[in-house]
RNA sequence: GGGGGAGUUCCGGAGCGGUCAAACGGGGCGCCCUGUAAAGGCGCUGGCUCAGCCUUCGCAGGUUCGAAUCCUGCCUCCCCCA
């Protein structure tokens, strides 16, 4: 029995969704009149949040709303494995100093969205760490072929590329994540789709009611193609500082668009609307969302008297340099590595390519060592967005 | 247990005794263009006291005037057969 309300309360959930399985049974269960227990694995690999998580942190978030539960599990045993949808062959060992780390920062960014009333935080180490003969009764009840049916893993072997054990363990262990904290509602990326699918099987096989499991689409990084992810370097982090964001977001391909707005903000992209201007307003709002309306005023203004007008920013940052000798000349490549992290080498190699300035003008090819007097004051500034003022110290 | 193959610069992947800091592609970076988008053009992409020098081609030895390239041992990985 299912009554209109909780009709209704689904359809507002599954928004968002791409898929949710089996058809029908969220709206069953949101009819059950009782908070239902949420679940998401996190891996504590990645130490910070980005909007990728965002899209599925928001969707929990509207099941908080609706007053239900939220379990996140910190994959710390699971971490040991490695899900093979990273096809990344082997991982970092994390050691458990790292994880708490780890665990701790994703969990206060993770409540910029999620309720810390309604979440309940555990970490699979808890149940998974078991004797081996408990272990084999877990795994006993699932075969290879079941486990074979994930594309990833059939991809895999008609690629003759190499499964491991461990790898084919992983859906078995998640799923049992989800009897653990008894879960009724699995959420995950559609990445993850056998992984919460194999978490009913588990949970079956325990005599519990499976979960039901909601997929979510999976937002590109900031390039425009791959997923956003912290190592690929295409992320915008939720605690990056409102110009990065601003920045970074104006920096997506313009074919991105429609889907950051889709899966990041309350309203659709106007088709018909400069591109220019919409990802403009893609950029304010959220940066306000993750800062606030200040902030993202200071940082549209900064961005576009930085990167619009070619103007130097008003906050530079201050690199205090040592002239060489008496006769007061700076070593180029020397401040250049000190204050912006590049080797020498490299340095010269962009004095070369005209990518240095000094207040405005470009190096000249080849000159590494220039008078103290003409940069003391100056703005010092490699390619585009790297820049800070010098001041010479005495020179003795 | 048997047989075969591979480990190269951020990634993929050439090189198989000197002309190799190592082709080519990707990525990244710089300049031009522009809406700091995309596409495109040109260039750079080990380090340094930079017309030269130093350290790199899984690890450790060895052969040689000279090795990423040959030999020996070790480590790691993959494939095929059982």
């Amino acid at each position: 029995m299912t009554d209109s309300a909780a009709v209704g309360d689904a359809r507002r959930l599954l928004e968002g969704a791409i898929e949710a399985l089996p058809e029908g049974r969220l709206a069953e269960q949101l009819g059950l009149g009782r908070p239902l227990r949420v679940k998401l694995g996190i891996d504590p690999t990645a130490p910070d949040i980005h909007l990728g998580h965002v899209v599925v942190l928001d969707e929990l978030r509207a099941f908080q709303d609706a007053g239900h539960l939220v379990v996140l599990i910190v994959g710390d045993y699971t971490a040991r494995i490695g899900d093979p949808s990273g096809r990344s062959a082997e991982r970092p060992v994390l050691t458990e100093a790292e994880i708490d780390a780890n665990a701790k920062t994703f969990q206060d960014q993770a409540f910029r969205v999620l309720d810390p009333g309604r979440t309940e935080v555990r970490r699979n180490s808890e149940w998974l760490s078991m004797p081996s003969d408990e272990l084999f009764r877990l795994v006993r009840r699932f075969t290879v072929a079941r486990l074979l049916e994930r594309e990833e893993f059939s991809r895999r072997i008609s690629a003759a590329e190499p499964i491991s054990v461990l790898e084919l363990l992983y859906p078995v262990l998640q799923g049992y994540d989800s009897v653990a904290v008894e879960a009724d509602v699995e959420i995950g990326g559609t990445d993850q789709k056998f992984n919460l699918l194999f978490g009913r099987d588990v949970q079956e096989a325990f005599g519990e009611e499976p979960q039901s499991i909601l997929t979510l689409p999976i937002l590109p990084g900031t390039d425009g193609v791959r997923r956003m992810s912290k190592s690929q370097g295409n992320y915008v982090g939720v605690t990056d500082t409102p110009e990065e964001m601003f920045g970074k977001l104006m920096s997506i391909p313009d074919d991105a668009m429609e889907q950051y707005y889709r899966l990041l903000l309350p309203v659709r992209l106007d088709p018909k609307r400069h591109p220019g201007e919409a990802k403009r307003e893609l950029a304010r709002r959220l940066v306000e969302r993750f800062h606030d309306a200040d902030a993202a005023l200071a940082a549209e203004a900064r961005f576009d008297q930085v990167h619009v007008r070619g103007e130097l920013p008003d906050d530079l940052e201050e690199a205090v340099v040592e002239a060489d000798g008496p006769s007061g000349a700076v070593h180029l490549p020397a401040v250049l590595a000190e204050h912006f992290g590049l080797s020498r080498s490299e340095a010269r190699r962009l004095i070369d390519q005209g990518g240095v300035r000094i207040g405005g003008r470009a190096v000249e090819p080849g000159r590494l060592d220039v008078p103290a007097t003409d940069l003391d004051g100056e703005v010092l500034q490699v390619g585009k967005r790297r820049h800070a003022r010098v001041r010479v110290a005495g020179e003795g």
